[in-house]
DNA sequence: AATGAATGAGCGTTCATTCAT
DNA sequence: TATGAATGAACGCTCATTCAT
């Protein structure tokens, strides 16, 4: 079951239809600027100014930042859920539907407001509960994916195998962004681990649990 | 050979005892306020504080606040850079040599002081290219150590595809302190991902290479 | 015309009464300070106490100093400009009308205001050039009336010597305020100097050109 | 009589022969520092980071930022006091005694340094009674050589006459700094501005008290 | 005679927030 | 629904000055 909360905006706003859209552009102004220059310039005086307004009437909307804050990061969060639930039925075939969800996520690392976003967002979730619980949110969104294509490629393993499998590969794949991201020094080699890695997580899937796995553990 | 970049310090402080303990002290309250607060709340005002020195006197010492995030941010990498040193001779046996670097990785990453300093680190790469060179040469490290290691393990493999591997499995390692570091929400199953993940990237530059892995690039 | 150069304020500021009434009172209490101690001491925080209000509400009206400054300097300056329309048809007698201007001026000088006014507007002129350039404005408008005054005296000058006999004019009487002016030590010989003067400049915008000032330059 | 005035060092100082010199180096630097930059800027930290030492020393020499630029305005303006001394004698006639003095001055006004200093010390005269005098000192030097001078071309003049004639002759020559001084908008009319303005203040001293100066007076 | 070390006040400015209109 | 007006704390930084060494 999905979170009931509403937003952080200020009740009894956004009801007329001037109010919604003013309300809709702060986000979106926000957002630009959250993704542009990052938490720590992102001002109630800055987001006013950008979006035209008076800071007094940004208050009206959002009384405090950190609310401002919330529903920024909600409204970041909820695209990445909707898209993830997108990619559900991507393909019949499950391997491809393995590629698909990784190539997803690998590919949009890149973008720049992925690369600039989500280290930010893990500085946040590192301080402030409930951040991390919006995160969390979505990064199970994400995994429970992984743990459904997993069960299809691999049948044999257990709830709890899929799932440890799922959290690896989606965290190992997470932990590029500040290496082969946007602006990164080795964005030019990304293509190529592209592959190299979702291929080789596609093989452990596979392979894990059989023989063949018990055999080069034994090779110890 | 080490950087010869200086310390950021203003020219002619820290000469004597006392200025010396200062200058340490300065540098010890900051990076401890950094990992408890972030870097938004690293204030001058309050390292000041808190070392027990008026502002003036920080600032004899830093002239501005950049330059003293720049030391702290070095001090920092220093440490893990010696750190790598440290381990480059920790076994004779290639395999076990694997499972050190990365074992050592993996559980610092769990420890508060990573988990917390990291994500700082990397959102702070995003803007700021000095940084952003003082992180790649912490990294370039690190890597230069698991490309080496990689290449007793599998001396088949060519310059290229061992530094491919290298940037991949550290970085991979890398995406999983947001997700069990300290306090973050799959702690508990840290130990378990830990070692499935080190025996699988061993497994992984093992067999890059042979028929086994063309045949699956070839199977796509 | 008049220049067209809007107020230094931040737009959308005094458009309210309460406003309106905030911004003449910075003014205000400004020039006083400005003139009572000196643009050394003319501090945000000063005037900000001074007005009764507090620094983020002068931030509010003036974003810099320099902006307030550029407004004071002039507000003060247009109010010289003003007086010397004023004085443009102050008499139908050309002579008079020379020694009404050259009085005023005169007698201004010895005010407490403009005897310290004027010295720091100097200095400042030597720094800034937004602020020479407005220097220049004032006092270029106050030589064309002497230009035109001393036309109609001794209609047979040039323009060019004219013009040149009004910056000579000026530059001396200009020259007198730290001598005669407010509490410099010979104020009290001013009412005898400021009519010999004025006599005497008389004299010699009506004896230009005369074989007799020929025969003082041939004598050199 | 002339001041017993010691310089404002502090006592003691400068009695070996580095300490000479570093005392030296401290009013060179600040004098230069004072021309470029103004008094404003004029800060005990930047003299002594020019002078090439700490602040701690600088104050060794001069306890407080006062008695530094009491020291080096009385520098300055001994310099005068001896420029003008020299030039006592730099004629046997008079009429070119008169020509030489108020010439030196003139040329003097359009230089660098005092276009920039003569501004700023009137301000400081404005404010503090000690600077005043100091400078008053300096000019009444500079008006006794005219006094002396105006007697020789006109020997039936008062006293009293002769000093008002000086007093308006050096005022209005000192008026023209901001108008015609180094980088002022009328520099380049200086030469010719000079030459007539001279030639009339001479006229002026020797027809002063004459039946035609009568005559103007009475056409009032 | 000179330095490094330190203070504490003050600077201009930005900020989140509140409130009357 | 929106603005202008205002507060007061905090920011990074500079300053004159003091003092031990």
């Amino acid at each position: 079951m999905q979170s009931q909360r509403a937003s952080m905006r200020r009740t009894g706003t956004a009801t007329y239809a001037t109010g919604q859209e003013t309300a809709q552009r702060i986000l979106d102004v926000a957002r630009r600027l959250f993704m542009e220059e990052g938490h720590s310039k992102l001002t109630m005086r800055r987001i006013a100014k950008a979006a035209g307004m008076s800071p007094g009437n940004l208050s009206y909307y959002y009384p405090t930042r950190a609310d401002l804050l919330a529903d920024l990061l909600q409204h970041v969060i909820d695209g990445y859920i909707s898209q993830f639930q997108t990619l559900r039925g991507a393909s019949d075939d499950a391997e491809e539907q393995f590629r698909a969800v990784l190539g997803f996520v690998f590919d949009d690392l890149a973008t720049r407001e992925t690369t600039l976003f989500f280290p930010e967002l893990w500085v946040l979730a590192n301080r402030d509960d409930w951040i991390a619980q919006q995160m969390e949110k979505m990064y199970a969104q994400y995994r429970a994916i992984l743990v459904d294509v997993i069960g299809l490629i691999n049948p044999g393993l257990t709830e709890t195998r899929r799932a440890d499998l799922a959290l690896m590969i989606s965290a190992s794949i997470e932990g590029h962004t500040m290496f082969v991201g946007h602006d990164r020094p080795h964005r030019a080699r990304a293509g190529k681990l592209r592959n190299v890695l979702i291929e080789h997580f596609l093989r452990l899937v596979k392979e894990t649990g059989e023989p063949h796995s018990a055999k080069v553990t034994a090779g110890r």
